[in-house]
DNA sequence: TCTATATTTTGATAAATATGAAAGTATGAA
DNA sequence: TTCATACTTTCATATTTATCAAAATATAGA
């Protein structure tokens, strides 16, 4: 009596979440820096390529790691971020649920 | 010289719009409410099945319409509602981007 | 005409979010 | 130690967004 595997289209408050995070012209842009980073960057590298200063840049790194769209590694001086597939993916999901 | 159609993942400000649309609890559900109804509903259906004061659902239904994610028919007295599904896969095209 | 229904607009209030200066923390080099 | 760098946190202010009562509009019967 296993339920069927159908496309669960339940939007729920995680959802919300990593959308709220991406609904913003500048973290947009940080996300999209740090897809084609192809990898890690530092946040001052985000900082000098978009021109953010730094406690806005902070506060909105803070906020899409939140949401569970970045991570965060520190080394050194330095903290390194770079995207978390599986909640951009998940998002992704969402929206072909319904193509 | 034809520049090559690379997937040109550029974030813009309609992109932030229609994020921004979803990106709140009540709009989601009303979006996949609109979503399973496979077509049209009026505006009085959406308020019974999600339980939402008229106002508030209308001003909701704006917000979607205006970030191109819904549109609508007036019909006599009822305003029917309906997905647009290119503001959606133009979504879904820009969040695979990055895979 | 009058009344009921379907929905929106107005407007007021409350709540959430954005911004960046200033101060704080952590690390490495001199 | 001291200094410089890399980044965050705190905090105050400004802006945007959410909510819904009340009033408005529009249409269809009776």
């Amino acid at each position: 009596m296993k339920p069927l595997p159908l496309a669960k289209l339940e939007a729920n408050e995680s959802h919300v979440e990593a959308l709220k995070a991406l609904a913003h012209l500048t973290r947009l842009q940080i996300f999209f820096f740090l897809v084609r980073a192809r990898g890690e960057a530092p946040a001052g590298a985000i900082q000098e390529a978009l021109g953010i200063p730094g406690p806005t840049l902070s506060h909105h790194l803070d906020l899409l790691r939140r949401a569970g769209l970045i991570q965060s590694r520190k080394e050194e001086r330095y903290i390194y971020y770079s995207v978390r597939r599986e909640m951009t993916s998940e998002l992704v999901r969402l929206l072909t649920a319904c193509c």
